[in-house]
RNA sequence: GGCUAGGUAGCUCAGCUGGUUAGAGCACGUGACUCAUAAUCACGGGGUCGGGGGUUCGAGUCCCCCCCUCGCCA
């Protein structure tokens, strides 16, 4: 048995997410969480949100709500939409939490300990009608470039030129439009990742195994230009985790918090803290995963993201674990996923075109969505959502093949012999080498698994429904009941048994669905087939079972068009 | 402008270090079957692998140039 560690990239708090966020991280390791345990592994599996930054605080603000309340607010509305794509976290955190303060903040003190921190004296942009510092990119003004009368401070959206906030013509907060601003002297820690680069190159070059997306941006990051640079940690901003070094005052940092992306992957580890007090676990109970001098040495960790996260999963945190000096896990294997396209466009939150994770789950159950997207994961490359796939991925796979499949069993063996397994006949030649087909495709779906080849996982997975009807067609227990009842037995006792061990290689993907087969079939024997003979003996003659309700429906053709016109536009 | 990844049947995608007539699923056509959610199973048609050069006995698969998407960076 393994230990496994799995962590998503954590959403941002700000607002729902759409199906791309969840297919390029938390739906995967879902996948691989859930899998892993099937298997008798010992599974850590983690997740939160991420809560700090000026998105919230201006999020809150429109929602005239105290920042505080509004990201509790928000995380719950979260917490619930996973709960209804079975998102299956051992616990989803809050980066907000005390757990992640304390170890934020440890961290630093460690960092400064060892010198890799340095405060640099910077002048900023400071609006005295908002009484805040801005980030550049809440700075607009004229660009003095080419005169667009909306450039941001970091960059003109007309003309793409690099900006500096202080190059505007007429600069402007975008917060509210006030024109008070000037230029402020501040103070800042700066992580001193330039000293860390050669042990951050000699980690990545020993990851041989990593996608080349993954190593060729971290190469990237290390190396162009003048290389890795040192990193602002610290932000003028209320909301976030103050500045402290440990326990202690940092003299010079007060009023200050930490910058969000120094905190948010700290809340990887924090969040499983979260679970241990969640839990009343003791410190051991977490630190069991973390800390290599106190148990985590034979875990091996996963990190699951989107391949705009790759560079703080490499980089950045990285130089956070290593620069402390502790023995902190370090990630062994960083899966990175491309984006999901929607219908011919992009994803976009801004403007709402695509699917939400709430609207999804209001049109269709979990299950339905956790096939397409799985079996679609964009893994080599972009990948497309359009409703015309959806609909023929979920008719043709979930209804047609698998849940057809269930149906049509189930009736046949109540409506002859009914509702308990069959008794009569003996397993022969058909049955024998359904078994040995079934046991090697098995052991393709496990490799794949493993791999986290996901696509190529679900599409072996279907193949393994495929060849129940193959079987089913072949061996025509309709007809032979006519002449040798004893053997169409056998053929129905060998059908049901193929349900429940469907139901078990299943459950990664359709975990709903798979529970309702193991219901029908009256077991709750999850035992992964190891050993498929055994396995499909499970179910014995005179057992229970029943047929249940069509698993899956159809998505019909006024159905599509109706939500292809429907997610097209604007989110109201 | 630099960099990454792509551009393969109508659609969504596989094709490791170059090697028999380029694959899968869907869609389409024909047949079989009738237990089942007009389901299933079998067979079949369909691609000069973005364009142009080159290396090689042989290239979708390596090299060069160009075109087009997506993203990252500056």
């Amino acid at each position: 048995m393994a230990r496994i560690l799995i962590t998503s990239a954590i959403p941002y708090i700000n607002g729902i997410k759409h199906l791309g966020n969840l297919v390029g991280s938390q739906l995967p390791a879902d996948l691989f969480a859930r899998y892993n345990r099937a298997r008798g592994h010992e599974v850590m599996f983690i997740c939160a949100t991420d809560e700090h930054g000026t998105p919230a605080e201006l999020a809150a603000a429109k929602a005239g709500q105290p920042v505080a309340e509004y990201c509790a607010e928000m995380h719950a509305v979260q917490a619930e939409i996973a709960r209804g794509f079975r998102l299956s976290f051992d616990h989803f955190g809050r980066s907000s939490s005390q757990r992640n303060h304390h170890l934020t903040q440890a961290f630093a003190a460690a960092l400064a300990d060892n010198g890799l921190i340095r405060e640099v004296s910077e002048k900023m942009i400071y609006s005295v009608d908002d009484g805040r510092f801005l980030p550049d990119r809440y700075v607009e003004g004229t660009c003095p470039n080419c005169g667009y009368d909306s450039a941001r401070g970091d960059q003109c959206d007309n003309c793409t030129k690099q900006l500096d906030p202080t190059d505007l013509i007429n600069p402007r907060s975008t917060i509210s439009g006030s024109t008070k601003l000037e230029l402020r002297e501040t103070k800042h820690l700066y992580l001193m990742q330039r000293s860390l680069r050669d042990k951050l190159e000699a980690w990545i070059d020993s990851k041989h195994d990593w996608p080349l997306l993954t190593t060729s941006i971290a190469k990237k990051w290390l190396n162009d230009g003048d290389g890795l640079q040192d990193r602002g940690i610290t932000r003028d901003l209320h909301w976030g985790i103050p500045v402290k070094r440990g326990d202690q005052p940092w003299p010079g940092m007060e009023g200050k918090v930490f910058y969000v992306w120094f905190d948010a992957p700290i809340e990887y580890i924090a969040a499983t803290a979260e679970w241990a007090d969640a839990n009343g676990l003791d410190d051991a109970a977490w630190q069991r995963w973390w800390r290599t001098d106190m148990g985590a040495e034979d875990v091996t960790y996963y990190q699951f993201m989107g391949k705009d996260n790759v560079p703080f999963h490499t980089l950045s945190f990285p130089a956070t674990i290593l620069g402390s000096g502790e023995p902190w896990k370090l990630v062994d294997y960083l899966k990175s996923f491309n984006y999901l396209n929607y219908d011919g466009g992009q994803f976009s939150t801004s403007r709402g075109r695509g699917v939400f994770m709430d609207q999804a789950l209001s049109i269709l159950p979990a299950d339905y969505w956790r096939w397409w997207l799985l079996s679609h994961a964009p893994e080599s490359s972009d990948a497309e959502f359009t409703w015309e796939n959806f609909q023929g991925s979920v008719n043709k796979d979930l209804a047609d093949v698998l849940g057809n499949l269930v149906s049509r069993v189930t009736k046949f063996a109540t409506a002859k012999f009914g509702t308990t397994v069959p008794a009569g006949g003996h397993f022969g030649p058909m049955e024998t080498a359904l078994i040995a087909d079934l046991g090697a495709r098995i052991r393709e779906y496990e490799t794949l698994m493993q791999a986290m080849e996901v696509r190529k996982a679900a599409a072996e997975l279907r193949a393994i429904w495929v060849i129940g009807n193959e079987y089913l067609q072949a061996a025509a227990p309709w007809t032979v009941v006519k002449t040798d009842p004893e053997q169409a037995q056998a053929m129905v006792r060998l059908a049901l048994n193929l349900i429940r061990v469907y139901a078990i290689l299943s459950q990664p993907f359709i975990p709903d669905a798979s529970a309702t087969m193991m219901a029908a079939m009256e077991s709750d024997d999850w035992t992964w087939p190891d050993d498929l003979p055994a396995a499909m003996r499970v179910l014995e003659p005179g057992a229970a079972f029943a047929v249940p309700e069509n698993l899956f429906r159809k998505i019909t053709d006024e159905e599509r068009t109706d939500w292809q016109a429907r997610f097209a536009g604007v989110r109201t």
